[in-house]
DNA sequence: GCGGGCGCTGCAATCGATTGCAGATTTTTC
DNA sequence: GAAAAATCTGCAATCGATTGCAGCGCCCGC
């Protein structure tokens, strides 16, 4: 006769969870067999009928794995930390999205955080998540000057960027990037705008600390050069935020003095904009002004972020493919993290123009 | 003579981190006493000297805390699960700002997971939590009928409710929630519609399945009967989204036969919907349908997320205080986390009426 | 009938930090 | 000056799972 069996929580108290130690006892083999039985990958190691019997016994007793006690024998997590800039910006929950499904299907969780825009805050974050023994990191956040990724060289964690890249042989490790061919898009926004019968075109250029910013001023550039056109204005706002796009918006209203025909006009019919976000700032600056986007000044933006179609007037503007990006970030990282020796990518996804109702043909000087 | 000292990174190989035990050589103590020295909550008890030739050493070495390993001892991983039933929404980003600020300054990561509102997707990601040891679970997304709090209980991770609440006496254990007054707020929008002139209301309600919907719903009856009047129609959306608001309105405007004064009319000259995601839809629909928001039909929304106050016509709505309401959730978890005995608690915000231009006195009839 | 081989299971070490307990040292107290 | 108390530090166990190695049994072939 034998004791009757502990029940099957063990006295209610500290070992909430049963343990594959209290499911070996029960099952009446080693610790180590239970672990291979309940390993998938190890599963094969052990007769079918003894795999059976500890699944069951694992069932009942309510058995879950500790990711904890497995990830400190392993080093290896089953986690995923993302990093954004700024979670409000719409464009990123989308591309979020798509980077936690695609990882989701591998057994991944995602720790998702936002740097706001602080390389001291971006670093304590990495450090926070190199500690938890993530096993790679997603960045939509590096902008230049950041130690993000010497960060992520120390410790050993493989990192793809998102809608931002380094820059070109700025010396540091060469690592995997998804963006957007920023240049050819931005040129969209030009040739639509000169198509229209605009000669005087203005940027409103991001913070030139990021990737994407720099590319877009560049494209800009180049592009007002191959249509034989000198840029009307570039005024660069401080961040990527609708508050920097009204001041930005605000101040080339005013334009340098003398530059307008008037004296005190803007010298622009029209003003190609690096992001949707600040494009709420210029409509915003444009009514506290009294000017009315598309019918005074043809606007452009970038991303084409969920709403902006509504807005008033809806927003011509540059659509990029989130879905693609978050997708094929995590794509790539799970298999650099598989064979850290593979050959680092660089993903340039294509843009398209969606053309809506703030832009217009310029109204016809007086 | 020593032999020479191992250098600080002792082979590149495997040991990519130092552990507290190359400290603990390095620095000729016991690895107990570089633990004790290391952790601002024991340094007391050391020897400041030793505290400080130990430190001195830690960084020498780079050594970072394992929190993987602190974990599997103390059984807390210094990590807060939070699920959203859907990112994309720009109500949630902001709340989660507010609930990763206050927990960031207490040492904790967090990690975010859609639900994409499917229950089954929800349950297994609060497994998944459990087998990361997550320390407490923010939840906003859970709808009634949900595993949701059962599997919090049963692996014992205190939870705060965020934006929802479970049914009164539903007999369910009790859980802390912050909210909004939803009835109070619907009542805002009704009584600024009836002030307007409107009779005829009618309610665009959410998923009835959770409480934000279903208080919405109430509501919106109550204070219509305070009015002494009869709501005009009621529809339900089955999702809080732009494409369930459009489906639900697009319902509405044909209108149950005969309702209308000519027999097809919407029998409403207003409505109140349950939410700005599905005003979206609603504008959406009544474009298509070549009705004029605010000019024929006045339109209500509830939240006031990011970016509504830019469409057009710019929505009037019920203002919530997303900030708060993540902080005070991030709050009462920490409580709680620090004291499992601790009261419930249930607090309820109160939302205030933000009047733009989706709303007008109805159009005189004919 | 015996050695080799194979398949399965158990043993024990390990990942890195924490912590109760005990021993060693110093300080206090009478 | 001795006993008692207080203060540090080291020892060793522990958290829960993984895994290299060894051993055992069984089957097969010669």
């Amino acid at each position: 006769m034998q004791p009757p069996a502990p029940s099957p929580l063990r006295g209610v108290p500290s070992p909430l969870r049963a343990t594959i130690a209290d499911v070996a006892r029960e099952a009446g083999v080693h610790a180590s067999t239970v672990s291979r039985a309940l390993n998938p990958a190890t599963r094969g190691m052990v007769t079918e009928a003894v795999a059976q019997r500890v699944t069951e016994v694992a069932d009942r007793l309510g058995w879950r794995p500790s990711a904890v006690a497995a990830g400190l024998r392993t080093r290896k997590s089953r986690t995923i930390g993302i990093l954004v800039p700024d979670l409000i910006n719409p464009i990123f929950p989308p591309i979020l999205h798509a980077v936690e499904t695609v990882l989701a299907t591998q057994g991944y969780v995602t720790l998702v955080a936002n740097t706001d825009n602080d390389a001291a805050r971006e670093s304590l974050l990495i450090e926070r998540m190199a500690t938890h023994l993530v096993d790679g990191l997603i960045l939509a956040s590096a902008a230049a000057g950041t130690d993000a990724l010497s960060l992520c060289a120390r410790f050993g964690i493989p990192a793809v960027l998102i809608n931002r890249r380094m820059p070109e042989g700025a010396g540091c490790a060469a690592v995997s990037a998804v963006t957007n061919d920023d240049i050819h898009g931005i040129g969209l926004a030009v040739d639509h705008l000169v198509a229209l019968g605009h000669r005087r075109i203005a940027h409103l250029a991001g913070p030139q600390g990021v990737s994407t910013a720099r590319d877009r001023r560049t494209g800009f550039l180049d592009r007002m050069r191959h249509h034989g056109l000198e840029p009307a204005e570039i005024t660069t706002a401080a961040a990527y935020t609708r508050e920097a796009g009204r001041a930005a918006m605000a101040a080339l209203l005013q334009g340098p003095a003398g530059t307008g025909p008037s004296g005190n006009e803007p010298g622009c019919t029209a003003v190609a904009v690096a992001n949707d976000m600040l494009c709420l700032g210029v409509y915003d600056a444009m009514e506290a002004a009294g000017r009315r986007v598309a019918a005074d000044i043809s606007v452009t933006g970038f991303n084409d972020m969920p709403f902006v179609d509504r807005i008033h007037p809806a927003l011509t503007t540059i659509r990029i493919q989130h879905d693609a990006m978050g997708r094929q970030a995590a794509c790539i990282l799970l298999a650099e993290m598989a064979e850290p020796g593979l050959a680092r990518q660089s993903i340039r996804l294509v843009p398209e123009l969606v053309v809506r109702a703030s832009t217009a043909p310029p109204a016809k000087a007086p």
